[in-house]
DNA sequence: AAACAATACGTACGTTCGTACGTATAGGCA
DNA sequence: TGCCTATACGTACGAACGTACGTATTGTTT
């Protein structure tokens, strides 16, 4: 108990340990099924026993594999990173540099938050504004990933610009409103807005047009 | 307890029943305080005990003003409503309909999530991404309004636009992306951002240049 | 005066919460 | 083999929650 041991194996080397893949299994199907229930009423929403309940666990089985309620948000926060990245953003690493990239991002992520991908749509649209008045590990998680989002979007139109693609911008401006056209129209579509992807779209397009 | 009373009088007369008085105070004390509590940790972080607590009161005593916990929910949202419309809205009717009135309405606004005037910013920005997803009564009054506020300037923007006072714009999607650059400006300056007003200011007076 | 109404409080009940602790089982390793 | 570890479960505890109910106090009304 003293020396807990990180369930993060040397970067190198694969996991064999069957009770390792048992364990992350778990972890998994849990931190999935948290993800959906913060998405729909914030991470607030989750509890150890709620979790177990709704998975056929024992309440206490669940907390033998996340120890505290702040783990869990925090694996659940990871979680929802980890499924993002793979709807949004590295389907758009297909798309070429620039502009392009730019439409891809934005075309996923609209389908993200329309499918939806999470059952309460947009897990930062749902998150950050509660957690962001509330200094922690939660709210510096969730802050530095949307901040990586941003980033993410204003290198890509930084490049489209320099490329000569697209009109002159301040692409840090730009991230800026995207992002918050983004998230205006996760909570527009969670209101029963269906033209909310429409306009984003048409917003969008502005900071993408020809010089 | 079958003939409830609304503690709503005729809309004609004024209010002289001492008792109703009283309860009046408390409740917009207890609201007041709901207010705060709500923008910093969600409609969620209330509850009877602590508002009691916090106030001094007693729990079964602040019961016994609200009835039930969605009715203490419905009437923080519409104590918020009333605290922003003294705070943005009707000090820009000073200003005259159109682009001046526009510029009133954010600048009051920014100046209510910078003072701020709930201590964890604005209070929509706060609860709708956590009710949007939750049919019911306190979902339809933060949903309306919101629409009321984007109503507003909309409404503003076609007058300017009627008027000629700025390029052609769509008001309607104009309203959309300043809304959401004003929420989105709220999370950063939560964030320890501040550098955002000024960002925000730039946006909208994108949409207020001359035509 | 008597009857009623609206605030307030005290108490109590059942539920859910996070956490702590002991135990059992299965897998890895000396 | 024996020893350790990671999952899982069962149980228990104190705290906080929303709500119900009885009672006292104060103000209004008849």
């Amino acid at each position: 108990m003293e020396e807990m041991s990180d369930n993060v194996p040397p970067p190198g080397a694969a996991v064999t340990d069957g009770r390792l893949l048992r364990g992350a299994r778990s972890r998994r199907a849990i931190t999935r099924h948290a993800v959906d229930i913060a998405s729909l009423e914030g991470l607030n929403g989750l509890s150890l026993g709620r979790l177990a309940t709704d998975l056929g666990l024992s309440k206490s089985g669940v907390q033998t594999l996340f120890k505290t309620k702040e783990n869990l948000y925090l694996a659940t926060v990871e979680a929802a990173r980890e499924l993002f990245l793979d709807a949004v953003v590295r389907p758009a690493q297909a798309a070429p540099p620039g502009a392009a990239r730019v439409r891809a991002l934005i075309d996923h992520w609209i389908d993200y938050a329309e499918k939806p991908l999470f059952t309460g749509g947009c897990f930062w649209a749902a998150n950050l504004p509660d957690f962001d008045s509330r200094p922690g590990p939660v709210r510096d998680a969730l802050a530095g990933q949307h901040q990586d989002w941003l980033s993410l979007i204003s290198a890509q139109l930084r490049h489209a610009l320099n490329a000569g693609e697209i009109a002159s911008i301040d692409p840090d401006l730009a991230a800026f409103q995207a992002d918050a056209v983004l998230n205006a129209t996760n909570t527009a579509l969670r209101l029963g807005d269906r033209d909310a992807p429409g306009r984003a779209r048409r917003v969008i397009d502005g900071f993408l047009t020809r010089p």
